[in-house]
DNA sequence: GATCGACGGTGACATTTGTCAGATCCGCCG
DNA sequence: CGGCGGATCTGACAAATGTCACCGTCGATC
């Protein structure tokens, strides 16, 4: 029997997969959680064998807590859930020490699969996906450039940036400017979108 | 038995929803479609007592599927499945005739509820969401500064947007202009987020 | 028939944004 | 030690953005 965890912000979905894992005679979910610290202190408590974390929840995301889960439960192989297949996210999810990376665009049988892949000590990472990944390198931006971006994504004026990151606005500015050369944008919101899509942020 | 069509374009979520509806011994889905001419072709060749559709797919949203069910198989009911209460979808989605309106944030318990109560001809819409669409007003914005701010999103120059609306870049920024006071926002990007949030978009 | 709102436009203006060339620190690496 | 890159800043400049006042045409509505 193959215990298993799954994080899942949207109480729906989670109640689908599980429902979906339900169906497996071989896999049992021993444990919920909808945040990404409520993951971990689940983790915690029911050591599973598999984690399943969604990247995109409120609170600390998925892979803070994948690293987290490592570090506590060593016995526990994390695999990543996420509806978006960003080259950055991969990247990231691996150096937090995931060993599988799925997208919610594939056919729900994966899921079920990629759980006994993991069980046995394989990964699971879509090759389409880790080649986009490779071939885009790692993500350019400084981590000031990305805070910066990251405060300018909301709509925030420089002026509000430079107050909330404690800098001058022409610092800001420049950061800006830079990270726009990077994405190789044509304004800040440009900008956002690329680092974005590409899960720098 | 209740015969359901369901809509969503992430296949395992779709998938996980179908196993989901299939604990429920009074409930069949008898179709599955991953994006919103699908589900009308489905809907037209199923005709299924109850659909239910996303409205974040690709290639034409869920509420326009929604409205052109409602005009091919009058007997359907349609139920909207969203991950964003947004005021203005709810609205929308009453507009194209749906009678539920369902947040994938709620318990997995209320899907199949929901599919049972509009089968028996009753309406489901959270309260604490209709009470804010309803205190939010309707969509303010015209037709055209929708257009313009849309197109504006993915970070289009005035120049970019004046080209593909055959429109002055002088109009344009006099729509985008009254778009951002009309949201209350300070430049374009937080018109965007903000008209995006309500469901104006 | 007058009024109103949406649509489309012009021109002028102030502000914001993006770019560039520097400059100073600091820590790291050969 | 010297050099390099990151972080931070300044000042100046050009381009883009946002605002305002004002002009017309429609079609609907009172």
């Amino acid at each position: 029997m193959i215990r298993v965890l799954l994080a899942e912000d949207q109480a729906m979905v989670r109640g689908a997969l599980v429902s979906l894992l339900g169906l497996e005679p071989d896999i049992e979910v021993v444990g919920e959680a909808a945040s990404g610290p409520e993951a971990v202190a689940v983790a915690r408590e029911v050591r599973p064998d598999v984690a399943l974390l969604d990247i995109e929840m409120p609170g600390g995301d998925g892979i803070t807590a994948a690293a987290m889960i490592r570090e506590e439960v060593p016995d526990c192989r994390v695999v990543i859930l996420t509806t978006f297949g960003r080259p950055g996210y991969l990247r990231r999810a691996m150096e937090a020490g995931a060993v599988a990376f799925l997208v919610k665009d594939s056919p729900a049988s994966e899921l079920a699969a990629a759980v006994r892949r993991v069980r046995r000590g394989e990964r699971v990472i879509d090759p389409d996906l880790a080649a986009v990944a490779l071939s885009a390198g790692p993500n350019p931006l400084s981590p000031r450039e990305r805070d910066v971006l990251a405060a300018a994504a909301d709509g925030s004026t420089v002026g509000d940036i430079a107050g909330r990151l404690h800098l001058s606005e022409g610092t800001v500015r420049n950061y800006l400017s830079s990270a726009i050369h990077k994405t190789h944008a044509r304004n800040r919101i440009e900008a956002v979108r690329r680092a974005r899509s590409q899960g720098w942020l």
